[in-house]
DNA sequence: AAAAAATGATCTTCAAAAGATCAAAAAGGG
DNA sequence: CCCTTTTTGATCTTTTGAAGATCATTTTTT
């Protein structure tokens, strides 16, 4: 799965949602679904917009995490 | 900007965009347009089979790449 | 040379981001 | 503490681009 870490950058900065809308002129509904974890699309142009104003890298923003292989039962 | 590298990695693999769409199931239309880097927007779902499929990690595919700062004019 | 596969281009359909608005919750100032 | 302002959550409509399908062209295979 892809996971969106822009809760935690934006804690760790101490920014608010609304300081990225008002600095970067991103809709406040996007920030709001990637702060959530709730986006299913991103515009390229919003990820770049953001590593840039986070003054980050995209693997900062964006994590890929392989998924687990199913684990076998346990033998009992 | 952020730079997809999807005809460099299937390039390494000598993959063609017919064999991912086979075996992953995203749409023909969707690797072209990042293929050709056309593509505006991206489902996380496909980065998500991308990666997997490709076995990477999201930044061999999506790179982002800081704009330079406009260079100062060079004194004459 | 013919057949099959892959790609490019284009059209319609559909889902989610953009945009706007309202209500509720937090934060600040007196 | 009360009142004002800001921030956030929720929801509705509009807009945008991916999904899906199809046709024409090019490339590959036999």
């Amino acid at each position: 799965m892809i996971k969106c870490h822009l809760s935690r950058l934006l804690g760790e900065r101490k920014l608010k949602i609304s300081d990225v809308t008002r600095d970067t002129g991103i809709n406040r509904g996007t920030l709001t679904r990637l702060y959530h974890e709730t986006a299913e699309r991103v515009e390229l142009d919003v990820l770049d917009a953001l590593c840039t104003y986070l003054n980050c890298g995209l693997p900062d923003l964006l994590e890929y995490q392989k998924s687990e292989q199913a684990s076998p039962p346990p033998t009992p």
